[in-house]
RNA sequence: GGAACGGUGGCAGAGCGGACAAAUGCAGCCGCCUUGAAAGCGGCCGGCUCGAAAGGGCCCGGGGGUUCAAAUCCCUCCCGUUCCGCCA
């Protein structure tokens, strides 16, 4: 969430943030934010004068009561219990009126870092980085797409996958399988110098799942477990984020860094029928996070650490990528500033995303109530969130599939893997 | 799933209608003492929110109710522990 606060004192610099994402009905929501806020705020400070005179009456009567003055204890009561209702139903409009504004709040977009470049779509995203690892050209065998070789080398069963769970659900097998697993593996071996490893739950409850910004606006795009109120996490920045929700943390603690393997479930409930074939989009999918919390001071350096970390892991596999920065227009709702790498798949001809690293500032921090305290000092501060995905697998695997296709038809393993594929060199028949 | 007992400040743990933001202990902070430290002593020591400030309001698992007044009584939900049942 936006800070209120900012917003009461200077709407404008607010207004103008978020102006940059483009969107001109967020400026309408706001002006009803802020004309919520000050009603609430007016019937509030009616309701506590009353509630103030209520306490004082009170405590008069119980004077009055034990001195045995029972005619003005009678009396006494009485006004009291007059300001009851007038109180009561202050208190109620103020309720209303209060969860009227978080809904709007919990709506609102963070506002852009001031150096996010401007822009309206994804075609406005700048290359920050790269190129890098492109060969000059690609064989014939590298510009086939990776379902075409994973069905003949018997490595993905999509054919069985969507018998078990219907479309967009895929299912590696043998070396395919191995390869999965491998990749979370080296994603979380290459990160396990400095991150903690965590193995969170992948339901989560609507609070956990609103702390990160999922929810309420994108519910249509998760699993819901109803009976139960859980959801399937679209990701583990959901629980990773929220593992200190309601929390104050020492600021010596600082910066908390987690990562995490877990399963992935979206509903991809905008994109039937894109990128149906082979491991581009599924509705289940695994991904390694790593994510961060921080000061406000050590956020910006943490972002960067968080994507050369992810970098790295793309880079030491081998594969042709690129970096590339999320324009104002293409942000995710809780982000206030985040970069892309994509990797080159010559079998699909296309940049393929397999990874988003993002800084929230403070907007999930609020959101899940998650503060830090300086040492020596009263009052408390929100931290920032930060994540970024270290490797998401399916993607990552179609690129390898395709890019160390070989003109034997065998697929090399890149030797960072082999460690984990009981020293498999290449996939064959 | 059934039964019983619980959920109070960073932790431990009193309080069970009125003077309770809440005893006490530990931890923490400041000072004294000390060559230094420990121990001792004295003081401070929760969060949120409205307000320029003075000051006010809210928070004892969540929500609702009773009452002039609720940490305390009632209802309900959630969570925990133990026992039984079931089970990877």
């Amino acid at each position: 969430m936006i800070d209120v606060r900012l917003l009461r004192q200077d709407a404008d610099a607010v207004r103008a943030g978020l102006a940059r994402r483009g969107k001109p009905e967020l400026l309408d929501q706001l002006a009803e934010a802020i004309t919520l806020d000050i009603e609430v705020r007016d019937i509030g400070t009616r309701r506590d004068a009353i509630r103030a005179r209520v306490n004082e009456l009170s405590k008069q009567v119980g004077a009055a009561r034990r001195d045995g003055n029972t005619a003005a204890a009678d009396d006494l009561q009485k006004q009291s219990r007059e300001l009851g209702d007038e109180e009561h139903s202050l208190a109620a409009r103020a309720d209303e009126l209060q969860e009227q504004l978080r809904q709007i709040l919990l709506r609102i977009p963070n506002v852009p870092h001031p150096e996010a470049p401007d822009g309206a779509s994804d075609h406005d995203n700048p290359v920050v980085k790269g190129p890098l690892q492109m060969p000059a050209s690609f064989t014939d065998q590298q510009r086939i797409p990776h379902w075409d070789t994973a069905a003949r080398l018997g490595i993905l069963d999509s054919e069985r996958a969507v018998k078990l769970s219907g479309a967009m659900f895929t299912m590696p097998r043998k070396a395919g399988a191995m390869l999965s697993r491998a990749l979370c593996q080296y994603a979380l071996d290459m990160n396990a110098d400095a991150y903690e490893e965590v193995r969170p739950p992948s339901l989560v409850t609507t609070a956990t799942l609103t702390a990160t910004g999922q929810l309420p606006k994108f519910a249509d795009d998760a699993y819901a477990i109803e009976r139960d109120d859980l959801w399937c996490i679209p990701t583990a920045e959901a629980p990773l984020t929220s593992l200190y929700s309601g929390e104050i943390l020492d600021e010596a603690a600082l910066p908390v860094r987690l990562m995490a393997y877990s399963p992935c479930f979206r509903r991809e409930a905008g994109s039937a029928g894109r990128d149906t074939r082979g491991m581009l989009r599924a509705h289940e999918f695994d991904k390694v996070e790593i994510l961060a919390l921080a000061t406000p001071e050590q956020a910006a350096t943490m972002l960067i650490e968080l994507r050369d970390r992810a970098e790295r892991l793309i880079a030491g596999l081998g594969l042709p990528y690129r970096i590339i920065e999320i324009c104002t227009g293409d942000m995710g709702q809780s982000h206030h500033r985040s970069f892309d790498i994509e990797v080159y798949a010559p079998g699909c001809d296309s940049w393929l995303e397999v990874s988003s690293v993002s800084w929230f500032s403070d907007y999930q921090g609020r959101r899940a109530d998650i503060r830090y305290r300086r040492a020596g000092e009263k009052g408390t501060h929100l931290v920032h969130t930060l994540n970024g995905s270290a490797l998401a697998v399916p993607r990552v695997w179609a690129a390898i599939v395709e890019n160390f296709h070989q003109p034997d038809g065998s697929v090399v393993i890149p030797e960072a893997l082999r460690r984990y594929m009981r020293g498999l060199e290449r996939i064959t028949v």
